[in-house]
DNA sequence: TATCTCTGTTAACTTAAACTCAACAGTGAG
DNA sequence: CTCACTGTTGAGTTTAAGTTAACAGAGATA
């Protein structure tokens, strides 16, 4: 039937909410689209959408049409992905998105050698600490942690995500080492401000908890930036295991209280549910769990990598 | 999605059993199709039919894409359907499958004047007496008298299918006017063989009913064929109204039994049932309930046409 | 077992559809 | 009012789809 070929264009036309951004995303110029949506429209003898050059909305007939073609869409979709789990190899496009400094310190890095290991799945890594929607955005993987899964979402732990209180020892030799939490309200505390009640730590040690509200003169939305000023002497701060990890093997930051435990925000990868999951994302997880160390993740173990 | 495009090829090649009947259907050739396919198998990387020349079978991939590609090329023409029947001149290809009799006396005379009225519709007329599956065959309106509608088939009544035993004034002056119809054991009956129980008359007066075994030497699957006995004087036969009112009313044949009454089988129009009737379809059914003349049917009226 | 018929495949070529480019009209935002 | 970016469309290019023709293969039939 005719109009079967135009159904993906006339979806991620409404999906991207305009011609000009559904071509970019579909490798499309916005002439092509633009064409084809006028075919298909002339095929139906109905307009599907009302259009200017800065208001798109669906006509009536668009809205039943879009009903309906999504259904035809979806299950094409769902056609190809449970052929391709079945049977074929892992292969197409894979767009993951992950927080900046994880993604800059370990996910990056595992690219080449997943490719390596798949080579006909190509990757889009996009590094980006806003929160994504998936759908919107056509994100197949976002990896997070602390995962607040959407409720079409689903979450799968890649690994821990333990952290810890750390100084230079430059720091600690100018400013002493604290021996209990409650003596940093005496210190210069960095604070990442992308987290949550980021001036609340807790710490746990066999059955002691204790909260400490710290404080200091100097915040910042990027882990890695904090772990520069830290390397530089400067202040004492939370980092994730993941980010500061090497540095305490190479002895170049220490870890202030070794014996207790914070609450850790574990590091998931977010996908859309679906019957069919695509092969492709189901082997980038298993990877990325067998390559981090599961449980047991090479930035908190003795081994460097 | 690149796949998409195959897929009403993919479901016709399952659907007519093989390459070259679904290349007939689809209106391209067989290497068209069979490089279709293969191109579909390519980009899913895996083997959907096994084939031969002779044999055609669903490898499981196979069976699994079929079962999302025929909800999406559903899905499909449900999104097709909604907006042309919403909105759209009804246009497209209806195939009418019916009776050969039928068919040639009341259905072709009407096809002419109902594309007429219907321009952007092209229709395949198929005159056959054997029951059709519409959905193996792609038939769009199946005409029937006393219907059997499959469970997904629903069943609209075009006409009703009025009967009477008849013969030549001829026959009748060789061989009398029986005064009843339990006098027609006296006659040769002529037998249309597709019919249930073609033996087996019916009559009904006022509160009178009964039920005659009549036999002959001839019998044939074709309505017209018989009719065509009787106008050389060859016997009595039970013929439908549609068949004989003309004949009756030029004088050519006479009703027997003019006050009784038989069994009638209605004419019916047999269509797939699904959530939006095609408007091609519908605009049909209109048109032929009113040229027939709904329950009193221009070959039952005095009026010619 | 040999022959025939009809299937599906595929190379070479043709055709049609899809697409790009470029220029333009139109519309909100500032 | 100007600007930036939208969607449209004619002209031309590119690519995919399709046809033709020849062929190998497999059931059916004699």
């Amino acid at each position: 039937m005719d109009g079967i070929g135009a159904i993906p264009i006339f979806i991620a036309v409404i999906k991207y909410k305009g011609f000009s951004a559904a071509a970019e995303h579909l490798g499309l110029t916005k002439s092509a689209v633009s064409k084809r949506i006028s075919q298909l429209e002339a095929q139906l003898g109905a307009k599907l959408l009302h259009r200017t050059t800065r208001k798109l909305s669906l006509t009536e007939a668009g809205e039943q049409y879009y009903v309906h073609a999504l259904k035809a869409l979806t299950a094409a979709q769902d056609a190809q992905d449970c052929v391709t789990q079945l049977q074929g190899e892992p292969q197409g496009k894979l767009r993951i998105h992950a927080p900046m400094s994880f993604g800059h310190l370990h996910v990056s890095p595992l690219i080449p050698e997943f490719i390596s290991r798949y080579p006909k799945i190509s990757v889009d890594l996009v590094l980006d600490d806003k929160a994504v929607d998936l759908v919107a955005q056509g994100v197949d993987v976002a990896i997070r942690s602390g995962h607040l899964p959407d409720s079409n979402l689903v979450a799968r732990k890649l690994a821990p995500g333990n952290s810890m209180v750390c100084a230079s020892p430059e720091y600690i030799a100018k400013h002493g080492q604290p021996s209990h939490p409650s003596q940093l309200t005496e210190h210069n505390c960095l604070l990442f401000s992308y987290s949550d009640n980021a001036n609340q730590w807790h710490f746990s040690q066999d059955k002691e908890h204790c909260q400490i509200e710290v404080n200091g003169n100097y915040q910042a939305n990027n882990s890695e930036a904090l772990r520069q000023a830290l390397l530089k002497g400067f202040g004492v701060a939370r980092l994730p295991t993941f980010i500061a990890g090497k540095d305490i093997k190479a002895g170049k930051l220490v870890n202030l209280f070794p014996s207790y435990t914070m609450p850790h925000k574990d590091i998931y990868a977010l996908y859309i549910a679906r019957q069919y999951l695509p092969k492709k994302v189901r082997v980038f997880l298993d990877f990325a769990i067998e390559y981090f160390g599961s449980d047991t993740p090479y930035w908190d173990t003795e081994s460097d990598r």
